[in-house]
DNA sequence: CATTAAATATCGTCC
DNA sequence: GGACGATGTTTAATG
């Protein structure tokens, strides 16, 4: 298989919506929201059927470079290099260049399925969603009046009253940092000058770093140690399914 | 193949830290950070040779599963499936099982060999060196003292003095928004408190959404247009490289 | 190891 | 499409 040949074949596999697979030595640039250039090296490429593109080096999580969908990419040979140039056609404009050098492996495959959607669950919005129907964990005396409020300053995730008081209720599903202290702080400080002199302000979390802790103590701000990992058994079991391995 | 034989392989591989690419139909429990479920689907496994598994569906760029490194894996098969039991052996601790019913492709390479490093510019660590060196395109009178001053609040990017007063400079490479504006609005605040009465501040992006821009307004903030992307041109070509594509 | 902030962050949701 | 916030964010830098 030459480059002609190779490129002759890519282009028909992403035509055909595809999914293709390149293990190879090649060279990458990429133009868009910054810049960045990586010399030769082997590496994986993949090649979605949503026009997705996505280059993995040999470590790590995070590709080597990667266009999301949806894409307009051309494919030719130059010399004895294939040459893949990828655009995005959405804003943020982004546009690839992938230099292959020598292709080790190429893969396609077609009429993959899957019908699958992934179930996340023990995420902030599951946290939410419990506490607003266990008020009581937040506050004996917590009625609450709405969930996600619109505040000119942000989201409220639970808002509500404790007695007379209002009361804004700040999750957070994992450790709290000064960050999440400072957003409780400001929604405080814009309830007692819009709102009402007195509120409640409760920070919820399953573990604080002790800067927040120290400047929700100054504010007189509440927290209250909450996991939602500790109290949701909720996952479901992955699906039977009736399709079974056929051995060659 | 059979699912003793692809296990053994598969171990095999594992063992040996080859680069290992798998089609196949398969499900995937996750346990950790938070918890997900997904039924049987076909997708692409990738395991790296630093330990790094990552399992993508057919769209999209995020993987549907995965886990860094460094993770500890099992292999075995189990009736007509292949399972494969990984947890990760440092902070956060995390586990994944993905059973794999039907092998649709199985490549392993061995000796893959990348030593080239990303070489990535337009980055806001770009634009904090380009106007350190160019402290006139800040404002004409600023007299930079430091860069990355460490405050008891975070970083200021840049920090000096116009005419007598102090500057505290934030700089963001790509458009601002209200977590930006806010972020200059409490250095400004805390430098007022602690240094001195009169403090300048300006926030420098290339663009800045209209709630951030109306509260810097508020605050007597200064915005200030600049995009590293319109004057850099460091981009270095890509390395020539000797290789030879290989026709077969 | 914890904290902090950037990222080609990505992704969903609401306006 | 813009703006905003969560993310299994990941990653790097630093104390």
């Amino acid at each position: 298989m030459n480059p002609a040949e190779a490129s002759e074949r890519l282009i028909k596999d992403l035509r055909e919506r595809n999914t293709v697979f390149v293990v190879c030595s090649c060279s990458i640039e990429y133009w868009g929201r910054s810049r960045s250039v990586v010399g030769c090296g082997e590496r994986l490429v993949i090649f979605k059927p949503d026009t997705t593109i996505i280059v993995h080096s040999l470590s790590g999580f995070k590709p080597l470079n990667w266009m999301s969908p949806p894409t307009d990419t051309s494919v030719e040979a130059e010399g004895d290099c294939i040459v893949i140039f990828s655009q995005r056609t959405i804003k943020p404009f982004e546009e690839i260049k992938i230099r292959i050098e020598d292709i080790i492996d190429y893969r396609s495959y077609s009429k993959l399925k899957d019908q699958e959607k992934l179930d996340l669950t023990h995420t902030e919005k599951d946290m939410r969603d419990y506490l607003a129907k266990n008020t009581h964990l937040v506050h004996p005396g917590f009625r609450l009046k709405s969930v996600e409020y619109r505040s000119p300053l942000g989201f409220f995730d639970l808002y509500g009253k404790i007695g007379d008081k209002y009361a804004v209720i700040e999750l957070k599903a994992e450790k709290a940092g000064l960050p999440a202290a400072l957003q409780i702080k400001r929604y405080k400080d814009w309830l007692m000058q819009n709102v009402k002199d007195d509120v409640n302000a409760i920070l919820v979390a399953p573990s604080i770093t002790p800067n927040a802790l120290t400047l929700l103590r100054k504010e007189g701000i509440d927290y209250i140690k909450f996991d939602i990992k500790s109290i949701r058994e909720t996952r479901k079991k992955p699906a039977d399914t009736l399709k079974k391995w056929i051995s060659h």
